[in-house]
RNA sequence: CGCGGGGUGGAGCAGUUGGCAGCUCGUUGGGCUCAUAACCCAAAGGUCGAUAGUUCGAGUCUAUCCCCCGCAA
């Protein structure tokens, strides 16, 4: 079976990893153009490119695909019999979905209807989910609306991050992306259609990573805090300066019981402490800050944070 | 040349107008204690990222280089 893959993130690189070690001819790779990142603007290549260069993989890099009769064309006369599109990019006219004969084939992180959209793996960390998945499905026109094909759930840590979610995610997306492929040769692939219970995990925005000490109880924050971690990590300010949780618990009753807490600001520093912690009222409870980032610093856990930077008591986070 | 911050004992930081290199922890030894990650006493540990320069004198000022980090994408 010819495979063209399209896909750009390290999240797609294990799926066409997974593809290639199952030993389907890969017929070419599609990825995002090589953009400007990182300190010094330097121009680098997306994880799926540095990967089909590895394995002498020919790769296209089109500035849009819509309308672009060249690519197209190149891509007709390449005559796959399926594609797969793993969180490329880019959204595909439908003239390319009816290129292959056996469809357009994509891995979504999250449980379809679950989820359609851009960002399902951190919205299901942000909303504290107790689980998620990988679905496969054959694409059509619309946003992850297409026939559902292959699940599998996963189960999401009570501490999990984002981060660490997305790399489970990815291996497995990866396997259900090989065992999709053989299904779909074989011809016992299943489809399903998608049911109208559908919710939307649109792309994350600078403004949410901003703690809302009055409003978000003490979980709220928490699942905040490893949901943006580590791709935003949410923030807050003390003194004007901008710093980040990485890492936070909610701390148990036994804890902290401090008498007339209440009047306390939600945000206000209850301890700070280089061996004890450092411990923040929240509307409904107390946090735990266990790992943190100054302004213009790097993450560290908290104890060395408080070592040399001095937070006191009865401060407040706003 | 995208913008900005920084390299100071093992860790995290301070170091004012250039004038003996400090803080909080950790480490080691001792003490106190039924006991302790608590407390008390003491000690070890730094050619202040590299090189060149200004100066009577540079962690501090100038130039170049190396490395790290944040923002932005």
């Amino acid at each position: 079976m010819k495979v063209l893959f399209m896909g750009t993130p390290d999240f797609a690189k294990e799926s066409l990893e997974a593809v290639y070690n199952a030993n389907y001819e890969i017929l070419g790779v599609v990825t995002n153009p090589d953009k400007p990142k990182g300190r010094g603007m330097k121009m680098i290549a997306s994880p799926v490119k540095q990967f089909a260069e590895e394995k002498g993989l020919k790769v296209y890099q089109p500035i849009k695909v819509r309308r672009n009769e060249e690519f197209i064309e190149e891509i007709k006369s390449l005559n796959p019999d399926v594609i797969c599109v793993v969180a490329y990019g880019k959204i595909l006219p439908k003239e390319i979905l009816d290129i292959p004969r056996l469809g357009c084939i994509n891995v979504h992180g999250s449980l379809l209807p679950q989820y359609r959209g851009a960002a399902p793996i951190q919205w299901a960390v942000l909303n504290g989910d107790k689980k998620t998945g990988i679905t496969t499905m054959y694409m059509d026109v619309g946003m992850d609306t297409g026939d559902m094909i292959l699940k599998e759930e996963v189960e999401i840590g009570d501490d999990e991050t984002t981060g660490e979610l997305w790399d489970r995610l990815s291996k497995i997306g990866g396997e259900l992306l090989v065992k999709t492929l053989e299904q779909i040769e074989n011809g016992t692939a299943p489809r399903t259609k998608q049911g109208e219970d559908f919710t939307v995990a649109p792309m994350l925005d600078k403004q949410m990573a901003k703690i809302d000490w009055d409003e978000k109880t003490a979980s709220e924050i928490k699942n905040l805090v490893r949901g943006l971690n580590p791709i935003m990590g949410a923030y807050t300010f003390l003194n004007g300066k901008k710093i980040k949780f990485w890492k936070v618990a909610i701390a148990t009753k036994r804890e902290i019981i401090a008498e007339g807490m209440e009047i306390l600001k939600n945000g206000t520093v209850m301890i700070s402490d280089p061996r004890d912690g450092l411990f923040i009222k929240a509307k409904d409870g107390v946090i735990i800050v266990l790992e943190i980032q100054g302004e213009n610093a790097k993450r560290m856990p908290i104890s060395d944070f408080l070592r040399g930077n001095q937070i006191n008591e009865f401060e407040v986070f706003k």
